[in-house]
Order: C-alpha cells, then sequence, then structure tokens
DNA sequence: CTCTTATTGATAATTATTATTAATAGATAT
DNA sequence: ATATCTATTAATAATAATTATCAATAAGAG
C-alpha cells in the first residue's frame, strides 16, 4: 500500500532502488526485496507499469495511456499524454502472425537542460562523449 | 566485423551471448566481453540498434525505420515494417520541454504459437499463470 | 623492421534483480 | 481471547547480465 501510495504520488518512474529509499522512512524494516516482490505484484496485476530504460526497471503508477520520453543525456524520464500516439500505432499495426494488446512508445532525445548548472542531476551523465576518440 | 556480418545476416534480435555463441565459431580466441564491446561500440556509432527487452539487451543490425513486437508468452520479437507508425508518433508529439530524436515502438502481444505443439519453442514459456493463486 | 597505439582475451568486479528460508504478522477457526 | 493456519516479510544468498581492468597481442605508421 505504502509502496503503490508513493508511486501514485511522483511522476518520477522511480526505480526499485528509489522506491525503497522513500518507503522506508515509513516502513524502516522494509527490505529492497519486499520493495522489488511487491513492484512486480502490482505490475502483474496491472497496477502499475514496469518500463526498462537505460538497463533499469522504472515504475509508473499512472495507467492512463501515456508515452515516455526519455533523455539522451541526464537519463529523465518525461511523460507525453496523447493517446491518440499509442491509439494510432494500434489501429495501423498488420500483422498476420501476433496479436498485439498493448504498445509502448518511447521517444529519445534531449530535455531542455537548465543548461547553465543542472541542478536536479543525481546520476552522472549518460552522455557519450566521443569527441577526441579516433577510430580506425 | 563478423558482429556486424552475423548480425546483418539474422532477423531474431540476439543477445550478446547469442552473437557469442554464433561468432566464436568463426573466431574461437573470442571474448564475450568482447562481443559487449563491439556491439556498444556499434550501436554507439549508429550502425546497429540497441532494444532492451526482458531485462536484457537484444541487437539488430536493420537500421531501416521499423518497430518491434515482443510476445508476453515466448519472448519472441518479430519486426514490424509500417514506417508511418514511427513517423507519426514523431509528427504529433508536442513537448515543451524535449527534443526528441527518435521514436521506439514495441508492441505487446501474442505471437501465434502453432498452439497445437510448439516446434521452435527454444526457451521455456514465460507466461506467468497465477491460476489457483489466491489474493487476499 | 621498429615503434606506437588500439584492441583483445582473461578475468575480476559491479549492478540489478531474483531466490531461499526462517521468522513474523494476519487472518480464521475454536 | 487463544490457538492454528497461511501469506508475507526480513535477511540474506544467489544469479544473471553487463562493465571494468589490465597485461598481452595485433594492427597501423614511419
Ligand atoms: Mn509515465
Ligand atoms: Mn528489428
Ligand atoms: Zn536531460
Ligand atoms: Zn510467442
Amino acid at each position: 500500500m505504502k509502496i503503490l501510495e508513493h508511486l501514485k504520488s511522483v511522476k518520477t518512474h522511480p526505480t526499485a532502488e528509489m522506491v525503497y529509499n522513500v518507503v522506508k522512512k515509513d516502513i524502516p524494516s522494509i527490505t529492497l526485496a519486499t520493495v522489488y516482490r511487491n513492484l512486480n505484484c502490482l505490475s502483474e496485476d496491472g497496477k502499475i507499469v514496469k518500463l526498462e530504460i537505460n538497463g533499469e526497471f522504472r515504475f509508473d503508477a499512472d495507467m492512463g495511456k501515456h508515452q515516455h520520453c526519455v533523455c539522451k543525456k541526464c537519463g529523465k524520464i518525461l511523460d507525453v499524454f496523447q493517446k491518440e500516439i499509442s491509439e494510432y500505432a494500434l489501429k495501423k499495426i498488420k500483422s498476420t502472425d501476433f496479436v498485439p494488446s498493448g504498445v509502448q512508445v518511447i521517444f529519445y532525445g534531449n530535455c531542455k537542460h537548465e543548461n547553465k548548472r543542472a541542478k536536479n542531476n543525481k546520476r552522472p551523465e549518460i552522455v557519450k562523449d566521443n569527441s577526441g576518440v579516433k577510430k580506425r
């Protein structure tokens, strides 16, 4: 309950560990494995969405049909609420040997950073700057 | 070269390990780490696509704009070549604080298994059958 | 052929996630 | 209320995938 409650209160698409770090303030005895277990159950039950971004799972309690943007620089995940995009994809897809039940739309690009000094960049830049690296 | 060559010859979206198991037949000295290294370089250079599905990375040498279907039962990944779907998404998205450079469309659902007797089912079913598991 | 640098193989380390299990909490029956 | 049964948890340990390290090797330049 606390886990779902917390997930509903944020729009950051946290990892299991991020959820854990917040929820343990309320339930100090809770363990990371319990958070994982509950997040997985919730997503199997269709109460939350489990996303896979940059090598880790992210969780989202917003079950409305929406899309996501992932910043290639800072890794931030933003919501896009334009259900026509998902609907178009599902309406248009014609596959003889596959029956789709849902679609996931992820945009990759760059978010508008306060380019002066990134203020809420918790993790180091994911940008892969190859300048100066010469290939042969 | 052998890695890229192999990737271009298949449409299975293999994992690094799958690529490794094939390429090592040609280059017995090759190591899994080298395969990972090269796959990552290739994807950074835009020569291949790196997908993230069911907790692991999948690689695809088909750089044409296309979409994917993931079977929730067997994990198989199928291609869909309908560029209008990705184009629609990119054209329609309006985000004030994000500049998209690409979009990834993944359909989830079920592929048409030869349900009489699955003939090329290499890996065990991923299906999560909760029948008989009562929640309280 | 020698020198310099990039890439590899071998392996260790890391990270995220899942599995195990005895203990606990919660519900149910007495 | 107390005993009993059962689902969930905490506390690990284990696993799986991926990345890092680094000495040895291969490739290119001169
Ligand atoms: Mn979201
Ligand atoms: Mn493909
Ligand atoms: Zn950003
Ligand atoms: Zn299937």
